[in-house]
DNA sequence: GCGGACATGTAAGAAGTTACATGATTAG
DNA sequence: CTAATCATGTAACTTCTTACATGTCCGC
């Protein structure tokens, strides 16, 4: 259900289209909140029927700016501060589990794949932070530092945990 | 298509039935790849119907017990190698992005609530470390230790970050 | 006028969730 | 004998993905 609240979410503050919307989750959204125009468009339908939003204004080609109403806003909140995060999937870890199916030489190089993806995707978000126009004062940049700066962290231990455990992986085969 | 590969995974070396594989998914997984009884049944059908698994043996009040065939071996081992992992949802940083939908004392709340969960499953973490037997010596214990300290590097992380975030909000406010 | 961006929508199917339904065996 | 555990399965529903379908406006 939280693609409803990712919706509501991008609403605070500023009217979109479902158009616009797609734009945020094929880039910021995009390692946060995946989601598709099909889905994007059919919850903004589910979402004026329910009240939570409301079309401010219609334009060219067909084109609806939706607003948050204030029962919208009510609703992300409550959402944000009292629903428990539900659990996550995680497939990298899931292969870590079962490194065990593989030869030792193929569990080595996936985690050496993992270190290097990790730093390249550290590298990748220093160039978007630079690349950023942090002028603009809108609640996503001013929220996206403290995302941003997460995934900074994560991409960091990540790099390190991967390196830790190509030398655990070693050491286990040298006393074996 | 991951729950596949992790049912899979599960049956590398040790032959096992649903209801054995719903416990591990009850336990070890359930932070990593949750999934349903009827998810898993339904899941055990299918990959038997495609030769990746057989069924072994068969049991008191119907039991199934399952073991991987080559091709399903094969088959995990390419997931494993090949396959991209695909983008995953953090609702966690979905609120993070929304954060100024708050009020500023909400927001601080709620990264403090995040810095308090962090350090509760740390201390989770290291309780079940105590409480496992290391000398069984099962291929989900071996890699299990990596999960482990991955979960623990991921904990810290985001007690520091929420942290972090905390005094960010505050020079925001006090800078305002 | 025409290509590219703008803009919305539907349909079919896969994956995941919740709830129900049923029955066998074993330990005490 | 009876409660707990073992054990499998189905049905209905929601959510997510992929692909298709259609049309409009704007700049050059």
């Amino acid at each position: 259900m939280s693609l409803r609240y990712a919706v509501l979410g991008l609403l605070v503050g500023q009217p979109a289209s479902g158009y616009d919307l797609m734009k945020v989750f094929n880039t910021s959204l995009a390692n946060v909140w995946p989601a598709t125009q099909s889905q994007v468009y059919g919850e903004l339908a589910r979402l004026a029927d329910a009240g939570l939003i409301d079309v401010a204004a219609e334009g060219p080609r067909g084109r609806k700016e939706y607003t948050l109403t204030e029962s919208g806003l009510t609703e992300l909140r409550r959402w944000m501060v009292e629903e428990q995060p539900e659990a996550q999937r995680n497939s990298l870890l899931l292969r870590v589990f079962f490194l065990g199916a593989l030869t030792p030489d193929q569990a080595t190089d996936y985690l050496g794949f993992l270190a290097a993806r990790a730093a390249g995707q550290q590298e990748r978000l220093r160039q978007l932070r630079e690349s950023l126009d942090w002028t603009e004062e809108g609640m996503l940049t001013a929220n996206g530092r403290l995302v941003m700066e997460y995934g900074r962290r994560l991409f960091a231990m990540q790099e390190e945990w991967a390196q830790w455990a190509i030398a655990q992986l070693a050491a286990a085969e040298g006393g074996a």
